[in-house]
DNA sequence: GATCATTATGTTGATATCAATACAATCAGC
DNA sequence: GCTGATTGTATTGATATCAACATAATGATC
């Protein structure tokens, strides 16, 4: 036999059903290959867009702002800029005023490349947006949850 | 001066304020990262707990079957199955009736490991659950996402 | 039963993610 | 001005993620 786990299945069915990290997770999962493959063309893929378009600010932030504002670990931030900094996207100057820290700044051709971008992910997240219920409602849950 | 952004401002922030891929991401790492805390003492991260509990069904899955499930791109399948593997928590075993399928089977250990963290999960799942309005709409928002 | 499309999976290479650790610059208190 | 705590990043090592390509088994058509 062997037939019976250990692990009652019940439980994994609830798991299954309710837990909201897989739920996330899965979902951030089909969204992101969604807008990779719309990006595609640009050589861009979500998080990268999405890295850009932070950095597009009156005042060149520091590597911190961005990674709170992203909710991404500052290692992890590093580790993304470096092939945007390799195609001359982004530029990474030292802050004269602090000396530890580091300005990200968006190069003309990475403008460029946000200018040909803003269309598809227009294109891309109303489509998106035509699948959801209430995407303001969805929208705050999910700020709540970062 | 150099000022000027070739990229609206204001575009930028309708990205920064509506997107729901970014807003995912970002909810989705936050998510993860509190269940990885949780889970540490076990040495388990969130994917590696649901995708253990994936395998507790009373037949043995196939790969496809449980790639499909967690909404998970076969090949990332293949990959986190090999520290699962090699801490003897999941074997993987030929279909005999289709020499192409492998069946992903819970071992004992695995199964002694999801008793362990199902109370954490248990915890971590309702802390969170807290922090949204209405839980089973948002659960069903992201499974139209997936 | 030979051929060809389909199905199930694996391998490689690039990027993404985070913990743990390390280090240098800054700041606060004295 | 010293000292110790804090802040801002970088590096390393492990895992996660997917596209592109490759392979082997199955199934369908003739």
């Amino acid at each position: 036999m062997s037939g019976q786990s250990k692990f009652p299945y019940p439980s994994t069915l609830e798991v299954r059903d309710t837990c909201v990290c897989l739920h996330l997770q899965r979902a951030a999962r089909a969204v992101a290959r969604r807008f990779d493959e719309a990006f595609r063309p640009l050589g861009l893929t979500n998080g990268q867009y999405s890295l850009l378009m932070s950095l597009n600010r009156p005042e060149a932030p520091k590597m911190g702002d961005v990674a709170e504002l992203l909710a991404l670990d500052r290692t992890t931030l590093t580790a993304n800029l470096k092939p945007l900094e390799r195609r001359e996207l982004v530029s990474i100057e030292p802050d004269l005023s602090d000396k530890r820290s580091r300005r990200l700044r968006l190069t003309e051709k990475g403008e460029e490349l946000l200018l040909a971008a803003y269309p598809i992910w227009k294109k891309t997240h109303a489509e998106l947006d035509d699948l959801i219920d209430d995407p303001q409602r969805m929208r705050d849950e999910l700020v709540r949850l970062s």
